[in-house]
DNA sequence: TGCCTATATTCGTAATCTCGAATATTGTTC
DNA sequence: GAACAATATTCGAGATTACGAATATAGGCA
């Protein structure tokens, strides 16, 4: 029971937690409702790839999808979503110092 | 350049990424510090399944440990991560309800 | 119908994650 | 020192994830 929230939970967490889908994110809430194709085309990605990870986005339903004529918008489900990211953000900042140490760390390898 | 920064991210998103440390964080937020050994028997997990899953959150700084005697004490390294899951209740909260009211729908019928 | 465009899916492989079991480390007490 | 308690780490197997390549689907238009 409450397992189930929490595997909800992880699930979001999980979809949020790959770089390139952060960045589609980022996007979608930046600019709101986009195509596909402006997707890849300004994250400079395969199509494929950027469609393999709205599915993932779609399977936790951070993101819903659209149908016009040829095209499929995509657009955040929900606020939320965008104000967990804020928060990230002062997060980031707050532990800047630490966060750059982080980064070095990340960057050896 | 960006991408880092997103790296940096998504490496805190995929730290919350599981069931048991979500539970985890939950407990540090609701009792603040707390030894491993209260982590294990509150969640009745295995000892070295909660110190595996406490280095992914310690590797990402999410949570602080602290030495005292033989024990080593865990707490939240920021209140952040706990608004974070709050929102994540809210957001969850609210789409319950929507899938609910789907379900009575389609009961009527 | 057939062709083109936009997007999605499948497939194979390499990389990463998770768990329990066993072992190691560190601090305490005698 | 030895013995014990609390926590951490390593190892190996099974599960999951990521990517590019190839293929599939679906809508629009001639």
């Amino acid at each position: 029971m409450e397992d189930r929230l929490r595997r909800f939970k992880a699930g979001i967490f999980q979809a949020l937690a790959h770089p390139t889908r952060i960045a589609i994110v980022e996007l979608l809430r930046d600019e709101g409702e986009v195509p596909v194709s402006t997707v890849y085309e300004r994250l400079e990605l395969e199509q494929a790839n950027v469609s393999q990870h709205l599915a993932v986005l779609r399977s936790k339903h951070v993101v819903v999808a659209r149908k016009e004529g040829n095209q499929v918008y995509y657009s955040l489900r929900d606020r939320v979503i965008g104000k967990v990211l804020d928060l990230m953000r002062q997060y980031f900042q707050k532990h800047l110092t630490e966060s750059l140490e982080l980064l070095k760390d990340i960057r050896a390898d």
